[in-house]
DNA sequence: AGCGGGCGCTTTCAAATTGCAAGTGAAAAT
DNA sequence: ATTTTCACTTGCAATTTGAAAGCGCCCGCT
């Protein structure tokens, strides 16, 4: 059970994006699947950060519940698990590469490249779909799968 | 302490964003504060949401750790204090709008007017100085304290 | 000057969540 | 047939949260 029942955690919209990712650890998910082109439950969990295997699960069907991530069985290989963005997580990559704006101004000790927050600023929607084709390229490797 | 220790949130800006308000609750304060109008205290333990005295105090002195905002007693009653967002804090806003343009989209409970993802997508730059002006406002009637 | 109330926290303690480490069971590889 | 890989699950200690009560300062009243 969800903690929806005290609080709806929807109505706001603040509120309600909170609830999908107002967390250290969906946000880092978020970023690995949107952003890093990782799709394998093995791959989440060999992340720099260092995610425990129980998070890891929870995480990961939380936000498939929410409707971010659908999970599907390798066909090549059926012990192997991988998870693909929706459309709605996919929609968050405009909020989410302003946010990177914002930390690479902010973080004096960014790794990101300037040039990252300049391409964005200069011609967001040309970087939005930069992402979005790397999406699908990654995807296109995966999709012939239930 | 924090968390710091182990894995430092910075470095990647996704990390970063997520170590300064990857939190529900420092989620919800900064929407009051950039969005909502609120300065004082007593206006955040108020908020809907129902936040606990200790974990606003721990939120507020985090968030002014982190720089995003400042604490003032109000010098016309000095038993009340203020907290006014930093630049960086403001600088979050096209980020945020972003992500309220999303749940607006996704949350099918919302209660944000169509209209308000309707004005952000055909005109952000207006939408965002629109918020900075209110930001503005609401300030101008505190802004001669320490 | 004294006193009562409002206000911004701080403390206390139980309950929930996290995180590490060690399973478990199905499927692949040997 | 046996071992190894892989995606979780479980057990348990440690941290974090949340509700409630407490504390100290400041203000307004008399």
């Amino acid at each position: 059970m969800k903690k929806s029942d005290k609080i709806r955690w929807s109505g706001c919209p603040v509120r309600y994006a909170a609830g999908v990712f107002g967390d250290k650890w969906c946000f880092v998910l978020l970023r690995d699947i949107l952003l890093h082109g990782k799709r394998y439950y093995g791959e989440f969990a060999a992340s720099e950060e260092g995610i425990s295997t129980n998070i890891l699960a929870d995480r990961l069907s939380r936000l498939e519940g929410d409707d971010m991530l659908t999970r599907h069985v390798d066909p090549n290989k059926r012990s192997k698990v991988f998870y693909l963005p929706t459309r709605k997580a996919r929609a968050l990559l405009p909020a989410f590469l302003g946010m990177m704006v914002w930390a690479t101004e902010f973080d004096e000790n960014t790794e990101a490249p300037a040039s990252f927050a300049k391409a964005f600023r200069e011609d967001p929607k040309a970087a939005i779909a930069w992402y979005e084709a790397e999406i699908d390229r990654v995807n296109a490797g995966l999709e012939y799968s239930s």
